[in-house]
DNA sequence: ATAAAAAATTCTGTATACAATATTTCGTAT
DNA sequence: ATACGAAATATTGTATACAGAATTTTTTAT
């Protein structure tokens, strides 16, 4: 997004390296669930599956397991790590108080343009929210979020934010199935771009971090 | 020692793999001082002196890479990142901000004993400080904040803010230079005693987070 | 038939080999 | 002498090969 490149400074263009690319590859492969939490990784499978040997490949695994989403256990083979509860929980308390760190600064630092790019996110989502498509208001949903974090002008921030938001996507994928949570969810958000309209940051804080412990009730049963 | 694997279950003495070794070695002389940030990493030369083969050497590089510590340009080697002084603050932004959390957390969850040894730890420190011992009064110090993220009983939160201290390590190191300053820091931590006593999670993590913020002029010179 | 032991197989960790890309060195032309 | 270009060199990225550990299968003894 523009947005984000705005305020994470130079866009590198270079060619996505095959290490980059299979790191992409298998994070996608475990957020859509071809992969599942707690099963082996076949790495005979996958290489021929994707077609590259196995030095890039594992090279892949370490930066996952860096990042979280994949366990490598010592001459037992690599697991996608399977989130417990409480580390579901553990991970929306800090993505709350974060969340409202990047509120306060995204207020105070922001400017016009980009405060009304969000809003005009925010409205687009609500006519996907009309017409119930899930889908794109899923995907705007990431946007709106992500674009906040942007906004706060803190690249630290922004990357600890998307590294926790990779490792629950799935499960907030999954919990995305309830109509009457769906209708919570743009409650708040329709808060959130109140405040956000307002410059208040402390109220927009308040709110997301609000809205990010909401999420628990939300997803609380998609946990394993 | 022993108590933890009794609690813990099975803990396995498991051998460093050599991956793991490769890690905390690197780790080290990126931390000390031996390989300086923005030099160029020359592989050739490591693996000799590691005496490793180059495959666990670039795993390493790429959990380091994950963790923020090395930099790896395709086709044009790795060099040690180089924190710009705008990163440095930010990450600080970021660590008042989980240490405010982690404040709140432990004073609402940990035992009296907990906070007893925190304290303990504390008092420790002065002794340090009227010798005027940096060396044992920087380990304990750095010791002092992991105890208190980790009475927050949120690992993610222990997680993400070991790895910002490890990348900060470094700067912390040599910012820490100045007599005045230490006095400074003694006087906040004195501040911190007192609230982590009361068990004032509000107070504490105001305390801490305003330490934090300090830091930066503690440290705003030492960043090239 | 079951359980233990041994053998075979599979899989992981590490080393090395090869290919592609970048860097340096050297020579030539202006 | 300097700038440009080509060859040589070094370095990185990827593939493969080999060794050792774990797992599975087979064999054997009760």
């Amino acid at each position: 997004m523009d947005l984000l490149n705005q305020t994470m400074g130079a866009l590198r263009v270079d060619k996505a390296t095959l290490h980059d690319q299979v790191v992409a590859r298998i994070r996608d492969l475990i957020v859509e669930g071809a992969l599942t939490p707690g099963s082996r990784i076949d790495e005979s499978a996958l290489i021929e599956q994707l077609g590259v040997s196995r030095t890039p490949f594992r090279e892949a695994l370490r930066t996952l397991a860096a990042e979280g989403l994949v366990e490598i256990r010592p001459t037992r083979g690599s697991v996608v790590r399977k989130l417990t509860p409480d580390e579901v929980f553990s991970m929306l308390e800090v993505l709350a108080q974060l969340e409202r760190l990047a509120a306060e600064l995204a207020c105070k630092r922001a400017t016009e343009d980009q405060i009304a790019s969000l809003l005009a996110m925010h409205d687009e989502m609500l006519v996907y929210y009309e017409k119930r498509e899930r889908m794109p208001y899923f995907k705007l949903n990431q946007e709106f979020h992500r674009g906040i974090v942007g906004l706060s002008g803190n690249p630290v921030l922004v990357e600890i934010h998307g590294n926790l938001h990779a490792r629950l996507k799935r499960i907030r994928f999954v919990g995305n199935r309830g109509p009457d949570f769906w209708a919570d969810a743009v409650a708040e958000h329709e808060e959130m771009a109140l405040a956000l309209r307002a410059r208040d940051g402390a109220q927009l804080g308040e709110i997301a971090s609000r809205h990010m412990v909401n999420t628990w009730t939300r997803v609380r049963d998609a946990v394993s």
